[in-house]
DNA sequence: TTGAAAGCGTTACCAT
DNA sequence: ATGGTAACGCTTTCAA
């Protein structure tokens, strides 16, 4: 490229970074001509091996095939493209030691910043990253004793508004289905929430109502059925997010349990389908999409200054979209 | 690392990338063990710069929210786990200006290979990446001009056969609501199965049931609210895609329309929950997890040899989904 | 205003 | 079997 238009390689780039001033209109406009010409680009890895800068950011998520998840993402890009970044994406599927072997590639592939949401199972190697030097920040997830960056929501009041919602409706055996709560913070949290909303009602938890599982739909259908063969049935039903609750509904829908007349539903994400399920499903919302926003900005700011700036938490509100899945127990026959 | 381990970075490169043949065992087992001390990874850029490939894969799609693209995305990201490659990706949101930016940027990034669902805009740009010597596989699209390796389904009679089916059920009034037909041949395809199967079976097309136009849920409910406001409304309402078919739903919902009772329901897309609405959906399913990992395969094999290897446009089958959506029109009033 | 030259951290060729 | 060294294509400093 220098040699085609006759000047240093050294001119070249700073004409093409910007540094225009220090060069005369006359070369100037010629290594632009010529760069288009030849449709030329920098090749970003020579560059990047000099400055130590990628302009790229990694997101490490569990599941991109959650429809959550896809939006954060949405967020995240969205942003990114404005700032000029390129995201590169991996799936963990919970999986510690796929979160561990994406991290490593990353840091080989000289990322220049972290976006994840961890399986929990990595603190120890998270601890590390301050020093290495790669911002990180940590969306749906919040663990203080790591020191990162991070954008979540409050899972434990949003789950728990959700349950005194169905309390004032009148109900009082209320069932759950969970994702594990071990790892990610977020499922204990929603578990937590609805133990906090029994409690302060004065319902005795009762272990049978609980169903914590791997999140699927073939999970989210199995302890549907296992609530509902119970002797005492739950008049209520609290899914813990979309993949369990599509699989729930799929359980009800073929037992031919009418909602909300028999049963109560409810459920944490809200799905654009929520909307045109039988009935419209009353769900826990998240501002998904400003999620991944504020997670990148955040990093960019880091990006920016490399110096101090403290931890941010941000916690992000959440709302509970009233539909037609929940009524009062009266209902019941 | 070569300095710590007191050999030269030579012998270094060789023990880590598997050519230890070469090394005597004393020098290997030390260079292994200062690289584990050290939690040493290579520095991907350097590598790239000198050896021109970057172990990356350039994924463009048009919309990430869309489940379609995400089942596809997993299927893609799964195959290049498996063979030791990193996914970047894009989402171009149908503008042929994002797409020509994306593409340029992954230029500049070295990436290996190119996987996208174009526009249908680029063609000219398109056309030129064989010479680029950038392999490039095309996602649930296909035009033979571009000579790109391919993966998709057949639109045209995965529609026709959709529409066939309501034909075969008792319906002369068909609607379909539909993406624009300019750009991806995917929305222009599934507008002539439809077409087909109605001159097939002898039925004149109706302008006004053919509600084109962009995209999005709100256009969806939009379109189904002109066609229900016709005088002679149809009886059955093909959605082509996922965004169009829960708007036209509801749409049908608000207006107290009992499916299939007073109108059948058919979209295109399979996504989890549509066995969950009401009354569960009949639909389109495409392979999607399968063709992403296709096109993966597809891009790998090129990436090997680097040798001729005619282009493959792989075809595979959808299947019609019946579920409870549909009926004969003798049960409408 | 321009460019020469020194690296950045690898890999690959070629001596030893 | 081992390692010295050039080269990859940029950016950046410094001198002209």
């Amino acid at each position: 490229m220098a040699r085609e238009a006759g000047v240093s390689p050294a001119t070249v780039s700073n004409v093409l970074n910007g540094r225009w001033k220090q060069t005369s209109p006359a070369t100037r406009e010629r290594i632009l001509e010529v760069a288009k010409r030849l449709n030329y680009r920098p090749n970003a890895m020579a560059a990047a091996l000099r400055t130590r800068r990628t302009r790229t950011v990694a997101v490490v998520f569990t599941n991109i095939l959650n429809p959550f998840y896809t939006a954060v993402l949405r967020g995240i890009q969205d942003e990114a493209r404005r700032a000029g970044y390129t995201i590169v994406l991996a799936n963990s599927d919970d999986s510690p030691d796929v979160e561990r072997e994406s991290l490593s590639t990353f840091r080989a592939q000289q990322v220049d910043g972290l976006i994840i949401t961890t399986t929990g199972e990595n603190d120890e190697l998270l601890k590390t990253l301050p020093e290495t030097g790669v911002p990180t920040v940590l969306v749906d997830r919040g663990d203080p004793e790591l020191h990162l960056d991070t954008v979540r929501v409050d899972n434990v009041s949003a789950a728990r508004a959700a349950v005194e919602y169905l309390i004032r409706l009148g109900h009082r055996r209320i069932a759950i289905i969970s994702g594990l709560t071990t790892g990610a913070p977020t499922r204990a949290g929603r578990v937590e929430g609805y133990h906090q909303a029994l409690e302060a009602a004065g319902i005795a938890r009762a272990e049978e109502y609980e169903q914590i599982l791997p999140s699927s739909v073939e999970n989210g259908r199995a302890a549907a059925g296992t609530l509902l063969n119970l002797p005492d049935p739950p008049t209520a039903l609290f899914a813990a997010n979309t993949f369990l609750a599509i699989g729930a509904m799929e359980c009800i829908r073929e037992r031919g349990i009418q909602v909300p007349q028999q049963l109560s539903f409810l459920m944490f994400d809200d799905p654009e389908w929520s909307r045109i399920a039988d009935p419209p499903i009353t769900a826990v919302s998240q501002p998904t999409h400003r999620l991944g926003a504020l997670a990148f900005q955040l990093l960019e700011a880091r990006l920016r200054k490399k110096r101090p700036l403290k931890t941010e938490d941000i916690v992000l509100p959440t709302s509970l979209h009233i539909r037609r899945s929940c009524s009062t127990p009266d209902r019941n026959p």
